[in-house]
DNA sequence: CTGAAAGCGCTTACAG
DNA sequence: CTGAAAGCGCTTACAG
């Protein structure tokens, strides 16, 4: 049981430790044959190099720190990880996920980072960062890559969704089917960080206007940051009260996330709401839940969408120079059950 | 931009590296003063401890490894990333997702154990091991922690649901609700190792049989193992043919997972069964869909769970004995919209 | 193609 | 309470 260390092997094949060392890397310069009987002598040994003792000799971790703003059993954070885990692990390289999950954690790690040696690269998953830390961040000299983030400033590369598209799918949809007022629900976040969800509407508002609706037409509900007590099953009620109680109620909503918009049809189902005959929901994500609650929604997929971020950060960790370092992935609209004709149009 | 080093903080504190080391670290036999002037003189540079150099000298990677035998991204396994991050990333350590999601991957990573020194621990989820794998389990130095496994044999300390209890409380509801057939529906996994959910139907035949029910009053669907071109939707359709093909059809089902639950009512009902009136269904999780699709389903926490098994982890790194290193953990009937009582009590 | 030696950035007895 | 020195297990020029 004692622990096998390079020199071990070396005995067992009679080379020297140098050899072993590149034999096993599988680095040129080494005799076929001399080959061989190390990786025999290793195997029989059961011999796995030390990480730690590689990374500081070589200078390279073999390490890519992944950063989320809250929980990684999200939907989203999760799909992060394994599209992540599937890029990164046959490349060599352990995935470490980081949660700073208030202001002030993240304002610690922050500060540490520029003189932070544990990681080749860091991934940064929906991260809405102010002008100092992203100053910090190009400043770094690990290669940093912002995933879901509101812009692509500051990063060496970056994957993102293209939310104006998407909302202008969304949008024509709703205008095709005659919707004259529109309404767009927001989940209010906690964090005033976290996710870059203020662009999706911000879109909606491009969208809507390009359609031709006026602001009038227009309801927001959900805006603004809220306080540590207020929970999603508030914001469902809000969003519902503000609804039932609206004189000219909008026909058709966009929701935030898929989540919420499931949340809320059953909340205004209960109101006596019928959903789609009298108001049309889209979700956006199509998640786990959305087929189940037949949600018609903008399906993104947050596990490719980390592949590409972790190609990328192979690529930058092996200083590759990158024709395309920033991406904007497209999004697809997916009829289901919970959008129709407006009510003035229907038979 | 020159990388720090503990050296380069001595100099800046006027005091030796081991003192550094020491202040830093926050160890006893370091002059308050001295401390103090330490502290300072590393925040002034950003110092941050190179992983790889303090493990490599002290022995200890600061790491614990997360086994999983599939994808990240399903709900049990991120919560179990999540829970085991809340206790493992407070006291120091990082952790690190491993995932073998085939044999082949498996007995690689299992070949290669023995000699491993790249973490401190290792938390080995929903793997249901032979005994091979299991003797070389017990012969390894790091503590090994089992999490929803089969049996708690060839772990130094394990969390897993009591799955007895568990559907003995279903069984005892349907009973009591008037159900005179039973099935039990699984989800025939596609790997011969994954999650030890065999207990759960074995569980339910043994709470049958304890509340009088016969062996022909069971219909077990689902069993075996499939290929690999075997979707969910085949095991849904699979499922739902032979309910609607039975002559003796059962009026009341627990079914292996609240995802898989929720598909079969949607086949179900697409076929004319009313659920409940025709047929009661009980999940297994209570994961996020099963608030919305309304179902009656078994309660679990993983992200609990996990912080019980990192918690464990933690103690035997720090090699304290534990008086109770294997852990049973409840569970709760939830009651929702898709159990009523048997057709034949109905008015 | 191979080996001896220095060095990566820490920790840890060992002296003092 | 503090410092000098050895050592953790590798990698990497540098010779040969």
């Amino acid at each position: 049981m004692a622990r096998l260390t390079i020199h071990d092997v070396a005995i067992e094949a009679g080379v020297s430790d140098s050899t072993v060392s590149r034999a096993l890397r599988g680095l040129d310069r080494v005799d076929p044959g001399t080959r061989m009987r190390v990786e025999e002598a290793a195997k029989r040994l059961h011999f796995t190099f030390s990480r730690n003792a590689s990374s500081l000799a070589s200078g390279r971790t073999m390490r890519v720190t992944l950063l989320f703003a809250g929980a990684v059993n999200t939907w989203f954070n999760s799909s992060v990880m394994q599209g992540a885990y599937e890029v990164l692990a046959p490349a060599g390289y352990d995935i470490v996920p980081l949660i700073t999950p208030d202001k002030q954690s993240q304002d610690r790690y922050f500060e540490m980072l520029p003189g932070n040696r544990n990681a080749d690269a860091i991934i940064v998953t929906s991260f809405d960062l102010d002008k100092d830390k992203l100053r910090l961040l190009e400043g770094l000299t690990m290669p940093t890559i912002g995933l879901d983030s509101r812009t692509q400033d500051g990063y060496d590369a970056s994957v993102r969704l293209d939310a104006r598209q998407a909302m202008m799918e969304a949008v024509q949809l709703l205008h095709s089917l005659g919707h004259q007022r529109l309404g767009y629900v927001q989940q209010a976040s906690m964090h005033e960080f976290a996710f870059s969800v203020k662009s999706r509407s911000e879109s909606f508002l491009t969208a809507a206007k390009t359609c031709g609706y006026r602001q009038r037409d227009l309801v927001m509900l959900g805006e603004g940051v809220r306080g540590d007590g207020y929970s999603f099953e508030d914001a469902v009620s809000t969003a519902a009260a503000s609804l039932l109680s609206t004189p000219d109620r909008p026909t058709a909503l966009c929701v935030e996330t898929d989540e919420f918009a499931v949340a809320l049809i059953a909340r205004l189902r209960r109101f006596g709401v019928r959903v789609p005959e009298d108001m049309t929901v889209i979700g956006f994500d199509d998640s786990g839940i959305a087929p189940v609650a037949d949600l018609t929604t903008i399906h993104q997929d947050p596990v490719h969408m980390a592949r590409l971020a972790a190609t990328q950060a192979i690529a930058l960790m092996n200083h590759l120079r990158m024709e395309q370092p920033h991406t904007l992935v497209g999004t697809r609209l997916i009829l289901r059950g919970t959008s129709a004709p407006a009510p003035s149009v229907q038979r």
